[in-house]
DNA sequence: CTAGACCTTGACGCAAACGTAAGCTAAACA
DNA sequence: TGTTTAGCTTACGTTTGCGTCAAGGTCTAG
């Protein structure tokens, strides 16, 4: 609660929803880092860039990344996680990134979580009545092979 | 249970798993017929027929398709249902229609409908990992959103 | 005769999310 | 000096499951 609170005072809602590890104290990754770190390929951040998702810096011709960068990394992948598609996760960092009138942000980016949620419930029922399908076929074709063993054995 | 064993008598699996309906005593249909009965384009079915899903007879050009075709249309859609890819749902089709060594093929059937329970189940949890990190979320930001319109309003 | 319904093959398109070279640079280690 | 190591861009390829024309054939009702 105090921590939501404490929350508020960063001006920056990607590290608020994502980063609560200050434990590296590092401000710049290359893309070899980051890949590392988050378990995905070089190519996977060259076309999170490419598809406007992250905007590292150069040093001349290499790629580098800040804690903020980072962070929205992060983001996407836990984006990813939990159902959305790139596009919609652009969409929200950049909601994000507009200063001025973050509460109608804020509750934009609160009935797109709630509407994601339902969406999420929804899978999650159509996968426990698929369980419940295959495993009722379970139970007849094992009915099946023992009948059919015991006729042949 | 006595369902199972009458089940054994047919010998035709394909109407054993799908289809238990002899509602309908139609036994040729047009691929109009099938695609409003199962709600899917005419597209889908010759997309299935190209992929060796069925094999409609023809009369003329016309595809004619048989309570037989019907029955594996159904399997496909109820394998799409519970996750299994269209290639997937070939190979298992393909079991089907081997005659010998049924038993070999039943156990076959058996443990890839068991690993996809389990593919399934594995799917659930992320899918129920995503909606509490989700409602997590939720609290936050309608918490800062709270604050926000007290402050502001 | 013609419009409409229903069917055909063929073939390009698409969206997501990268994979996979090919070919080049630049720094760093032995 | 040579060779890893790490990075770069460009660009075509892949997979799945169809959608969407294009360009017709065939048959029936009005």
């Amino acid at each position: 609660m105090s921590e939501a609170l404490s929350i508020l005072n960063e001006d920056d809602l990607v590290d608020v929803v994502s980063a609560r590890d200050d434990s590296t104290k590092k401000t710049q990754f290359t893309i070899g880092d980051l890949a590392k770190e988050f378990g995905c390929t070089l190519r996977t951040l060259r076309f999170y860039e490419d598809k406007g998702l992250i905007n590292p810096k150069r040093d001349g011709m290499n790629r580098v990344y800040n804690r903020r960068d980072r962070a929205r990394l992060k983001l996407v992948l836990m984006g990813k996680r939990v159902g959305f598609s790139l596009s919609e996760i652009r969409d929200m960092l950049d909601l994000y990134d507009l200063r001025d009138g973050q509460v109608t942000q804020l509750r934009v980016a609160l009935s797109k979580f709630n509407e994601q949620i339902s969406v999420l419930e929804d899978q999650r029922k159509d996968i426990e009545q698929a369980i419940e399908e295959l495993s009722r076929t379970v139970e007849i074709v094992s009915g099946m092979l023992k009948q059919k063993e015991s006729e042949e054995g």
